[in-house]
DNA sequence: CACAATTGAATTGCGCACAACTCAATCATG
DNA sequence: CATGATTGAGTTGTGCGCAATTCAATTGTG
């Protein structure tokens, strides 16, 4: 009953195959709504999406930034953050420039109103890491594993 | 440097909480992400997304089913799952029923061309295992940890 | 039996993710 | 310097996920 650490996974029959990379995407996925659900009760105060929670959170970290870095540390295209910017401007929470020197970019700037919001945002991370119920070196194990597979996956991909 | 296995979380400061939740939920989406990019690789020669696999999945291993069943198995609300089948039915991979019995429900059946699909699905498990990287183990210890994951996120949400 | 509550599907609306494309600005090469 | 390639944003179209609603069929209760 016991596997060497790299097995030979072609030896294995199809449907054992089928069962595990079914289940390992599927409760990827599972826990990534699970999360989604979570956070959209967490920031239903703060009127934001997940995502756009995302995109504050690396204004507030590093102040204005062109909207390819955002996408570069969101792994996100224009054709998602294009929009979910447009929102976060509209709700008055963000103000977009073009670059002076680079016509083509644009940088995203906080408003007061959105570097206020972080006050808000500080409590959503501690019940979030505690709705979880995994312990520190579960969430580093899981972090690890989960980004050695990213890494597969994208050259894979 | 090293923690107990369930330190007491309150007492870690917010910043490294912030980090270390963010990359949880984020690593998880990037994760999902990146393996929705590998189906839709693996996908695309049968003209499924990744949802409708799992739909037809559901299908081929269980035979005629009725919506809610599909749902209950796959996580998703009649909000998803109505337009997705009509579009495997408008693919004529399925046919749609009125219950007989209940008026209500209606029963999903593969058509000839939905069933024949499976032969062409076969070898799409493998390659997706493969393209991990991981390791029969890893993929079980992930899973389990995902599991509870999802059930500590669902009990709090 | 009548009527309220529940259930199963479908629809609408919104936001995200991705592909494909457009367009202007910039860069690189000859 | 002129021209072709590349880059950064944005737009369009498709599909998923979820909330909220609608509607008919069914179930439960008095």
């Amino acid at each position: 009953m016991t596997r060497p650490p790299t097995p030979d996974l072609t030896g294995l029959p199809d449907r054992e195959l089928l069962k595990l990379d079914h289940q390992v995407c599927f409760s990827l996925q599972a826990a990534s709504r699970a999360f989604g659900g979570v956070y959209r009760e967490a920031l239903r105060d703060l009127g934001l999406t997940y995502p756009q929670y995302l995109a504050m959170m690396v204004l507030w970290e590093h102040g204005p930034l062109p909207v390819k870095t955002i996408g570069d540390r969101l792994h996100l295209d224009s054709g998602t953050l294009s929009p979910l910017l447009k929102r976060l401007e509209s709700a008055g929470l963000v103000r977009r420039e073009r670059g002076p020197q680079d016509e083509r970019s644009v940088t995203v700037h906080l408003t007061d109103s959105g570097a206020g919001l972080r006050e808000r945002a500080l409590p959503v991370p501690r019940s979030i890491l505690r709705a979880t119920g995994l312990s520190v070196q579960e969430v580093l194990d899981l972090q690890e594993t989960l980004g050695r597979l990213t890494a597969s996956l994208g050259r894979a991909g």
